[in-house]
DNA sequence: CTTGACCCTCACACGGGTGTCAAGTTTTAG
DNA sequence: CTAAAACTTGACACCCGTGTGAGGGTCAAG
């Protein structure tokens, strides 16, 4: 598939997947003019950058972790420090979040109530 | 307190405290040469500002919000409806990060046993 | 009064993913 | 073959909370 058919399948803008692909995040192959092609499994690939980076990682971060995705490659050992200190990272801020949660729950209880 | 005072209780930089007040978040009294004096419910409101802000909200959608916290003012139908849309985006928000965190708990899970 | 710590305002820079525009090339439909 | 749609690279702008530094004023202790 296209650029502009990735684009519409995942939602992400050509503009993204031009950057992820700069990042080493996503890879495409050219055609004979130099436009780019991608496989099906591109479409699952961007939807999992897409996740982390909303979760807060950054492009060199994703670009550490996302090679254990699909071979079985690159088991250093400061990669599952990465992987565990993100983990962490990430579970720290869903907990952040369920307290602001319960905060602005209480307000709209109390506007209710009020 | 003064604005380092307050900084070094709440773990907000100087900076930031001036900015919270810029953005009409924070109040503050003025001595005679013009310096910045807190009451000591600062402490507690920069905590809910940064709570806030962490939660992906910016400054004038607190400044909306603020408002309904410490006195029962301005119950405006647009208000409700603004807390609750920032309800239904944490919520969101700690969906989409609670699906990640399982992505990346299965990677370090696979990391460990493969 | 002096000194040093603290504070003031103003202004510029950053990160980093994304939007957007320009100028040119490729692909596809008619 | 031609025109339109889609794509290419490159560059610049944005957001917005925060860092940082300059140049100067305030405050409390000696």
């Amino acid at each position: 598939m296209r650029i502009g058919d990735l684009s519409a399948v995942t939602g992400a803008s050509a503009r993204s997947l031009r950057y992820y692909e700069e990042q080493g995040l996503l890879a495409s192959t050219r055609s004979g003019g130099g436009q780019r092609h991608y496989p099906e499994s591109a479409v699952e690939r961007v939807g999992l950058i897409q996740s982390l980076l909303s979760a807060g990682l950054n492009s060199a971060t994703i670009q550490d972790v996302l090679p254990c995705i699909n071979n079985e490659a690159i088991r250093t050992p400061w990669l599952a420090e990465r992987l565990t200190s993100e983990l962490d990272r990430v579970t720290r801020q869903i907990d952040d979040l369920n307290r602001t949660r319960e905060i602005l729950a209480g307000l709209v209880e109390r506007y209710r109530v009020g």
